[in-house]
DNA sequence: GCCGTCAAAATTGTTGACAATATTGCCGCC
DNA sequence: GGCGGCAATATTGTCAACAATTTTGACGGC
């Protein structure tokens, strides 16, 4: 019966698009949005009726979900979303020091200065109060807009997909960690000084300011790990 | 009739496997060591045949295979293996770069000094006479075994399976750089340098040197781009 | 009441058949 | 002879049915 309901509400959208991508892509939605928890089980005859397509689809689907690392197949007893241990967090951490911070050297040496102004700007002065009203979904959405510009500057699509990759992976983790009292602000000013680096043409400043800032959200991450995983 | 051949031959090792495992790794190596040329076209009902197991296994396995960007499906027209375009190599040394350096970084940092005395003797006097001599095999697998100790030492999966990932779609041309004469002894000077330094426990010298050896493989690969590509 | 056994149900694994699409080769026309 | 259209073939896309495996739950013995 929901997944009656729920076949007709995709259908709706599947009949516009051949529907290949959307189910890969729903699917990812869920998971890293932690609309689906960690641990939970996905039945492959259930998300077959409710997108109105074959389990052989289902299956191809979790084969590229699996390697992306978000699900976890366990012969003949099916996929449950992958749980996050704090080791793999710690890894993941050690990876994206490394990857940001390329990405925004490769940014920096790639885009002209001006390209960062309008970055300067979102995170201005004006950020201080929204901060001060707790409203994080400005930051966020301004976090979201810088990684955005930066992988666009980078020209890199490797570097592209593998940045993509493991932020679908912390994408909850980082969302709590802004609640934790004073991360925000702290992001906010290193996010300034690393693009006062980069609107500067100094890559590598940058990359050091980018990496620092990494490591400084992962030992944030330690020390609230019981509050945030 | 020479699927029929190579059908027994893998069948003989499947009946020990499940054979899951199997059909993508026989899949992967043949990709990655260029027994399938770049471009060639790969036909579901051949591999299927072959392999002894159904197309739906067949397109799992694409599935995976296009994931990890070795090959390219188009809708309706098949698969193919990916054709490494000069820019696309540029992007893979620019994310290898800080990778392998941030993997030499982390095994400096984790593992103990005298983890490196086996390396260090690998690199040593001895492989100047074999350089003389043109014998790539042992630089071949005197690297091999660099990166699979460090990998280890790294303790960080999401990493290694990353640099898998990359070391895959870039095997063949690595191969092919060590080819170019002098390349092969300034690449064992450099590691020499990377060695000493892991075992003085200078992590981030190591790291930094690293770097430079990629960067350097890079310049290399760009100078002889016309032979190796 | 607890535990091992076994059958029933649920779920995943695999297959072959059929539909949709693209490619190839043939034929007539200009 | 070259070219466009058309049928024949080949290949990929999709599905529903069947087999193998695991989980669930009932039963009986201790």
């Amino acid at each position: 019966m929901a997944a009656q309901k729920s076949s007709n509400t995709v259908m709706d959208m599947a009949s516009a698009n051949p529907g290949t991508e959307r189910l890969l892509d729903e699917l990812r939605r869920r998971i890293v949005s932690h609309e689906l928890s960690p641990g939970a089980r996905l039945r492959e005859q259930d998300l077959a009726n409710e997108f109105g397509v074959s389990r052989a689809r289902i299956r191809e689907t979790f084969g590229i979900l699996e390697e992306r690392g978000l699900i976890e197949r366990i012969p003949n007893r099916g996929a449950i979303v992958t749980r996050l241990e704090a080791d793999k967090v710690r890894e993941l951490f050690e990876v994206r020091e490394v990857l940001e911070a390329q990405m925004v050297r490769l940014a920096t040496e790639k885009a002209p200065p001006e390209t960062w102004d309008s970055l300067v700007e979102l995170f201005g002065p004006s950020m201080n109060e929204m901060l001060a009203r707790n409203d994080f979904d400005a930051y966020a959405e301004a976090n979201y807009r810088f990684r955005r510009q930066c992988i666009a500057a980078a020209d890199n699509e490797v570097l592209s997909a593998l940045l993509d990759s493991l932020y679908d992976r912390t994408q909850v983790l980082i969302r709590r960690l802004v609640l934790v009292p004073g991360r925000a602000q702290e992001g906010m000013r290193q996010h300034r000084k690393i693009l006062a680096a980069m609107r500067a043409g100094r890559a590598e400043d940058a990359e050091r300011l980018k990496r620092a800032n990494i490591r400084d959200a992962r030992e944030w991450f330690t020390n609230y790990q019981k509050y945030l995983l």
